[in-house]
DNA sequence: AAACAAATTAGACAAGTGTATAATAGAGTG
DNA sequence: CACTCTATTATACACTTGTCTAATTTGTTT
């Protein structure tokens, strides 16, 4: 019932959110789901379906019945999701900073270039 | 016996791991890991000893017994395991992009003037 | 209405994680 | 050496997560 968007979710569930949060289409349906996630997980019907009744039950969606087929209803917001997701990632492995952490990843010059340049090009939009 | 410190470590079993790598006293014993993190935690010994004959069979650390104690040394790095479960994170939350994460996190310039300063005296000593 | 087929629901189960109780083994003491 | 501490080991158990098989529901066909 009640979402608590703070608390991490299991990796298959995830990943089912993604599928969903990426969907244009609504509302989304099992068969639309095991196009686009189950698929490619190797997963039978029923076990998208118990990721799914999981999820609701944690109140990231919400479902309907029409007929023999259910429709599930995003409830959860993306970004406030992972948002909430980093801030506890940087807490616990950087201390809470970032620069923590960018200096761990490239603090020996081992920048890849790119995402310098684009961290640089972020900054310049930013201020 | 062989580590994979690419796998993710149960959250329990990294805040032991995260009590030995800030010890400068060598070996570490159980009584030093129950005063540094089993304490605060509010582990019984077994509980913790536990978590420490895990870790063993990772590979993260090894010990050996001396009377009826037994100590610990630590052989997983510290910054080789944060920096994998780090490269990990960003693939999974932000498309493998630090740049990614910073715009969910500040992009609506919400930036902590504090964080700003550090990045752009981190960035001046990278050049 | 009986039978089919498609989709869902009900259970079940193995692994992994957090946590503890009861049993055992060393070390020191009278 | 028998006794008593104290630390460790052996187990156990509940929950969570990933995953499925079997049963049931419901729309569609004869």
């Amino acid at each position: 019932m009640n979402m608590d968007s703070s608390k991490k979710l299991p990796e298959a569930e995830f990943d089912v959110m993604v599928a969903m949060w990426n969907s244009k289409t609504l509302p989304i349906n099992t068969a639309y789901l095991m196009e686009n996630v189950g698929k490619a997980k190797g997963w039978k019907a029923p076990t998208l379906i118990s990721f799914l009744t999981r999820l609701e039950d944690r109140g990231f969606i919400h479902s309907e019945k029409r007929g023999k087929e259910r429709y599930y209803y995003v409830d959860a917001v993306k970004t406030d999701y992972v948002r909430n997701v980093t801030v506890e990632f940087l807490d616990r492995y950087h201390g809470g900073s970032f620069v923590n952490m960018l200096d761990l990843l490239y603090g020996n010059n081992s920048f890849s270039g790119d995402e310098l340049d684009k961290l640089l090009k972020w900054l310049q939009e930013q201020y």
